[in-house]
DNA sequence: AAAGAAGCCAACCGCCAACCA
DNA sequence: GTGGTTGGCGGTTGGCTTCTT
């Protein structure tokens, strides 16, 4: 079996321009024609890696946003290094580029001896340890083993080392456990576990059936007595980020981490308020059905999976499959807003065609919440 | 200005699971 | 049940760029 072929290397633009013509015919999948219905030398996975990381409509480049690489180290506290995972939290951000982000980060955090992850948010290894002791009977998991894989653990919260440019204290100095002193109710909604465990059934902690990483993930299942409180949350959001959207309007910031002070992605996000990655464009064009259909798909997908998120902790993934959810429409209309706060950056793709969308204001732009 | 460090990015590699004959 | 094929995923590597000293 070939896996790749010798001609590897950077793909030409003709490359590109023909598996893109590929999958314009042929669609999505059976990678391995590509090699005998074009000229391509490439092997299927090359191809598919090609299109996935690339090629493929919606894909966003750029930085990551303040509010991306909040949510990245959120999902990561929760998942570990399930990079797709990760990435289809952070739609038009592709496995790779989160996990190039999330080891660079790593490489940084731990150089500077800072820990990865802010105090309000319970490192991965953490939490899984919580549930491994919770449920000994299932080790099998990955998510159960009491020793994760090293490569994403970073236990030592250790003091302040010599760093003359940021501090331990500034570094999460945002990000306080305390709600009040988180930027906004999204961003406490999103980052506290505190709210995933106030939010979730009393039974939670003795009955709750740990999340396999085999098992699809849990769907909706917020009860509802649990979504009154997310309700007024994302009300909140609602209206500041509805109040700000329109005032969003900036140049484009070349790099988040240009100055080594925006480590502290909330500093960093405060500073740039009113310049974010286009985020807050309103732009209106053109956009085949087949466009439209993908972005309808995409925004679906964002929203079951912020739903998911949201659901995290608080009811059974066991029981997801299979069961109707449990959010209510008014919380699917809620979510579809959220949804609009993470819209698909597409200043970059070459499709030209797409939606007359309401391109919200990325968090970092939203200077009256900050 | 130069050299080394760090960041960023793309691609490759190997493993694994699903699917199918 | 078994073996081959295919696609997905996570880890790793290497090259280029940018930053720092």
């Amino acid at each position: 079996m070939i896996l790749y072929n010798n001609d590897g290397g950077p793909w030409t633009a003709a490359e590109d321009e023909t598996l893109a013509a590929y999958v314009r015919e042929y669609g999505e999948g059976n990678w391995n024609a590509v090699q005998k219905k074009t000229w391509l030398a490439r092997c299927g996975k090359s191809c598919r890696l090609r299109w996935a990381n690339h090629l493929r409509p919606n894909l966003r480049k750029g930085s990551i946003s303040p509010h991306e690489e909040r949510l990245i180290i959120q999902l990561h506290s929760q998942l570990g290094n399930k990079w797709a995972r990760m990435a289809a939290q952070l739609p038009g951000r592709t496995d790779n580029e989160i996990k190039n982000y999330w080891n660079t980060r790593l490489k940084r955090f731990q150089r500077q001896g800072l820990p990865l992850y802010p105090p309000d948010i319970l490192p991965y290894n953490h939490v899984q340890q919580q549930t491994y002791l919770r449920q000994p009977k299932t080790p099998s998991s990955p998510l159960l083993s009491p020793t994760p894989d090293s490569s994403f653990v970073f236990r030592a919260p250790t003091p302040p080392p010599l760093c003359p440019k940021r501090s331990y204290n500034t570094a999460f100095d945002c990000l306080s456990t305390n709600p009040s002193y988180t930027s906004s109710p999204t961003a406490f909604l999103l980052s506290s576990p505190a709210f995933l465990h106030t939010h979730s059934p009393p039974s939670y902690q003795s009955t709750n059936p740990v999340y396999s990483m085999k098992q699809e993930l849990p769907s909706n299942q917020i009860p509802y007595s649990a979504s009154l409180g997310v309700y007024q949350l994302l009300e909140d959001v609602m209206e500041e980020a509805e109040a700000l959207a329109d005032s969003c309007r900036g140049p484009k910031r070349r790099q988040l981490m240009a100055a080594p002070e925006e480590d502290n992605f909330f500093s960093a996000s405060f500073r740039h308020c009113g310049s974010s990655d286009n985020l807050c464009s309103l732009q209106g064009n053109n956009q085949t059905a087949q466009n439209e259909e993908e972005t309808l798909q995409m925004n679906t997908m964002h929203d079951e999976d912020i739903e998911k998120l949201l659901d995290w902790g608080t009811e059974s993934g066991e029981n997801s499959n299979g069961q109707s959810s449990v959010i209510t429409t008014e919380d699917n209309l809620i979510l579809d807003e959220l949804t609009l706060l993470f819209p698909v950056d597409d200043d970059n793709n070459n499709n030209t065609n797409m939606t007359p969308t309401l391109y919200s204001c990325s968090w970092d732009n939203l200077s009256g919440i900050c």
